[in-house]
RNA sequence: GCCCCCAUCGUCUAGAGGCCCAGGACACCGGCCUUUCACGCCGGCGACACGGGUUCGAAUCCCGUUGGGGGUACCA
């Protein structure tokens, strides 16, 4: 028996560890779709007690920005999709950012070229089509291995023609098969996949290239992505292959490929959709929990029987194996739905602090929020916690609350059907909340003595009796309750508002 | 053209041969509760794309058709 060679740090990981990994191109704002393959990847590794790996892929430097970096950090972020190694925490395998791991391509396309993996291509596009064309084949078939077997003399002339190649990978003419963790057994036939380009003319290498042997160095062992790139997989395996060959990798990972997320109708949902940019969900008011959770049922149910779910029931639940394979089509009215579940299970306080930004951006609050406007906002979360489904609803369920009694707008909505005589319910109404002792203005008080005068002495309906005193207190015919908005204006303040609006109805009538 | 993926209520899905004349959620429609609106509760509407097999038995397995989608780049 000999004695095993000292094993890298980096590799002291058990085995069977799973490790997945995140790697989105920074190109524009975040996208729900590529958000939920993070999620998935997140939600993997969490169930199986492996690691995630961040990875940035920036080959492409016409269309990568700082910018978009940056949103994706903050998405992350905001999604509470934590990782475990990879950019901005570090690891043993970085940097974790394409751009900066030049060097290391070089050092592995190097290794491929000695091995004949990959070998110059000098063709160009129209050259394809026509030998394709000339030898009566469809044009369309792609690259057709021209430059495979070149002689020294032949690289030469094309070199002397001023010529720069490419670097295509030698593809095995054999079917390639693997087992797909949500749609099982999946078989590309021999010669459908054409030799394709790993290392452009100018030197950089592509994504196809540069993808796997980030994987292999970085040891991941399950590659969740998109379906979109699904019929890439036989080029990664075959430079898997390749790769285990000249040392570089180990193992081919096992590949899950994720459902595409869809817009209305059969569309896939695009960039510019708005449906797509998961920053306008936060601005509308979704929360973290909704989000995750409308997000992980795209593609994949919790149970048979429900629909709302924590962070840590995801954990618990989710493997990739349970994904379903169909298109998932983003349905803005059940995330909506729920949102607002979660929103109902944040403590009270939680949602109070939440809600603040909300109030900010919608006008109801300054940039500086004063202490009796905190414990405000507090006291009325209850009123409005089952009444949102978005956070971004606050302003106008609660800016009545904040606006000063001469600032109130009472809407034309709020003036009609208000009874026979709303004038004489809005005096009564002034007059049983003016004996109402400061200290004893609350609530059930009032509504007390409001109902023994206006309902059971004038007779008549509640419907009617309140209409008018509602919409003297928010101005709106629809609005939180009643006599809990009447507490939390104060005495004066209700009766500021209810004389206003008596006022200006006895000159109207 | 060639290659690959997908196919259950309007939408997301449960369903891995009998438990399914198909369950849940959202939406929609009724009702209850009720100071408005919500919440909550009760009920209703509503689907296995089609055609062949296999099997005692198929939403579930196989084949085909049709319909969607993707790839076929010196993008990712």
């Amino acid at each position: 028996m000999t004695i095993a060679p000292a094993t890298p740090a980096a590799s002291t990981a058990p085995a069977d560890e799973v490790r997945v990994r995140f790697c989105p191109s920074p190109t524009g704002t975040p996208h729900v779709g590529m958000v939920r393959t993070a999620l998935f990847n997140w939600a993997h590794a969490r169930h199986h007690g492996g690691r995630l790996i961040f990875r940035i892929e920036d080959t492409d430097a016409a269309r990568d920005s700082e910018e978009s970096y940056h949103q994706l950090l903050e998405a992350m972020r905001w999604l509470g999709i934590d990782w475990d190694e990879g950019v901005e925490v570090g690891g043993p395998d970085g940097p974790y950012r394409q751009s900066q791991r030049g060097e290391i391509y070089q050092d592995v396309i190097e290794k491929l070229r000695a091995s004949g993996h990959i070998y110059e291509s000098f063709s160009t596009a129209e050259e394809i089509v026509q030998r394709h064309e000339a030898a009566g084949r469809d044009p369309q078939l792609g690259y057709d291995g021209y430059d495979r077997d070149l002689t020294d003399e032949q690289k030469a002339a094309f070199r002397a023609e001023g010529r720069e190649p490419t670097w295509r990978m030698r593809m095995p003419e054999e079917d390639l098969t693997f087992t797909d963790l949500v749609r099982g057994e999946i078989t590309f036939k021999a010669g459908s996949t054409p030799d394709f380009v790993v290392v452009r003319a100018n030197g950089k290498p592509l994504y196809t290239l540069v993808n796997p042997i980030d994987d292999a160095l970085m040891r991941i062992t399950h590659v969740l992505r998109g379906e979109d790139i699904l019929s890439s997989t036989p080029r990664q395996i075959a430079l898997y292959r390749a790769l285990i060959e000249v040392g570089v990798a180990e193992r081919v990972p096992e590949f899950g490929h994720l459902p595409y997320v869809m817009g209305e109708g059969s569309k896939k949902l695009s960039k510019r959709d708005p449906q797509a940019d998961l920053f306008l969900y936060r601005e509308q008011g979704f929360i973290p929990e909704g989000m995750v959770n409308y997000l992980a049922l795209l593609g994949w149910g919790f149970s048979a029987d429900e629909d709302i779910f924590s962070r840590a029931q995801l954990i618990e639940r989710f493997d990739a194996s349970d994904v379903n394979p169909n298109p998932a089509r983003v349905d803005l009215k059940k995330a909506t739905a729920i949102n607002a579940d979660h929103i109902r299970r944040l403590p009270e306080a939680e949602l109070a602090e939440r809600l603040l930004p909300y109030l900010q951006s919608g006008g109801v609050l300054g940039e500086e929020i004063t202490e009796e406007q905190r414990a405000l906002v507090a006291a009325a979360t209850p009123l409005v916690q089952t009444r949102m489904n978005l956070l971004g609803e606050a302003p106008d369920l609660m800016g009545f609350l904040f606006v000063a009694d001469e600032d109130l707008v009472v809407q034309d909505d709020a003036l009609k059907k208000l009874g026979d005589d709303p004038v004489a319910v809005l005096d009564r109404a002034i007059t049983e909340i003016g004996a109402v002792p400061e200290a004893a203005f609350a609530a059930p008080a009032l509504e007390e003595a409001l109902r023994a005068a206006i309902i059971e002495e004038m007779g008549i309906k509640p419907r009617l009796a309140f209409g008018p005193l509602r919409s003297a207190i928010s101005g709106r015919r629809i609005s939180p309750p009643l006599f809990e908005s009447m507490e939390l204006l104060g005495k004066a303040s209700s009766l500021t508002r209810l004389r206003s609006l008596r006022d200006r109805l006895a000159v109207q009538g």
